[in-house]
DNA sequence: GGGATCTCGTTTGTATGCAACCATACCCCT
DNA sequence: AGGGGTATGGTTGCATACAAACGAGATCCC
């Protein structure tokens, strides 16, 4: 049998390791926004057919990461800072609309995974303090904060607005926030991971859906704060 | 006759039309939940390739609308009735957001184009009447009622969220809804338009949103009340 | 010299062929 | 007769081949 020796992804189907290579590669910034995606160069590089690379771009465009001109191939999406500000917004609303479901109708053991979540978050925290420029630290930190806030979300127990997040909270702004955040800044987050997990513990839906509106727009404020001095993005 | 079943889309490309004909047929319900959809079956329908149906297909497993097992195919979703209740709210949510922020930066030609989707909806609600049975008239009852709530979307000016909403508001149940409604609750849908249409002219946004929320949930009190009698959809 | 058009190369879109996979049903063995 | 392994049909997943569309560059005409 001669498995199939995809580099990058131990995805089980080449689709789906597609998907994920390339995803990542664009919420990394390793694809900067404006990039042409070429089907042929992605299927080489990755060592694949055309078809499933078409089949993840056409994905990544449903999540709009890359944007289809029709017969003119893929880019990947540009974001101005209204973009920017609008999406953390929508993302602050389906958010705490999650930790105040996950507050009245989360099972305990739900419950349990966002503080076990929140206590991981702070572990991957106090990972990075030595070495920032690290692209693994940040990585990291990313997956953990993507957990905790999944948690939420299936502790929340509503499948399409789980699907809706998974959408809109892991784009690359995310990922370039925490590039700029310092160590103080992932502590309030962390603390606010651990609020927030008390808050739902409690039933207290109202609280915890303030709280995690209030964390999300804190993160948005971060990422406004360092636009336009460094790196440019357009 | 027994025409292909998904003969609709005049679609620019051949993928779209077989995205738009299968869409179609699974949301006027001539593919029944559970209903399995093999890509050659559809293909021959459709005097297609497998190529585009299967990329149509894909887009609807995005969309939520069918369902895949890995390697054994799709099927057209199936929703119980705390998934309706869920989605209900979740799209109240969601459209009180857009009415919110339509009302407080639509432009003047925007907001003149949600007052005129609320009169076209009253024309299709008055071609209604004679014969409710009529396939055509429920189709375009569902589609005014698609573009008044497409208006008010698109004069909130987040592409985001319209994107959400196009994947969360055109459903099967929406469409099922119409089939159950009388021509009373047409008119108090209607009513309901132009309330809307009015507090965002007048830049009410937090009118707007509690009228729209209110105008969703009361369609899926109507659709739930109706539930479990005849034809249970499970 | 400037502008429009024609041609060619590159890239996407569609079609078809082949292999892997799952499910069912059959057969053999116990 | 029952259970487990296996054969087999049907369907998806991937790869390749071909056709259409768009853009760029050169050429030709004015």
């Amino acid at each position: 049998m001669t498995g199939p020796v995809v580099g990058g992804g131990d995805g089980l189907g080449s689709s789906d390791s597609a998907y994920r290579g390339i995803r990542r590669a664009i919420v990394e910034g390793r694809y900067a926004p404006g990039t042409r995606l070429v089907e042929q160069a992605l299927s080489e590089q990755l060592s694949l057919s055309r078809t499933p690379v078409r089949e993840a771009l056409r994905r990544l465009e449903v999540e709009g990461l890359v944007a289809a001109r029709r017969n003119r191939g893929m880019v990947v999406t540009t974001a101005t800072e209204d973009d920017i500000r609008d999406l953390y917004e929508l993302r602050a609303r389906l958010e705490a609309y999650a930790a105040e479901l996950a507050a009245r109708r989360g099972s305990p053991e739900q419950v349990d995974a966002i503080a076990e979540a929140a206590a991981a978050f702070d572990r991957a925290v106090a990972a990075w303090g030595p070495d920032p420029d690290g692209t693994g630290a940040v990585w990291e930190v990313h997956e953990a904060n993507g957990r905790f806030h999944g948690a939420v979300v299936a502790a929340a127990g509503h499948d399409r607005l789980q699907q809706l997040l998974a959408r809109t909270v892991d784009v690359p702004l995310v990922y370039r926030a925490f590039r700029r955040f310092d160590a103080d800044e992932l502590r309030r987050s962390a603390l606010f991971h651990h609020l927030i997990a008390g808050a739902v513990s409690a039933g207290e839906g109202a609280r915890a859906g303030r709280l995690m509106a209030e964390h999300v727009l804190l993160g948005r404020d971060r990422l406004l704060a360092g636009e336009g001095q460094a790196e440019g993005h357009r």
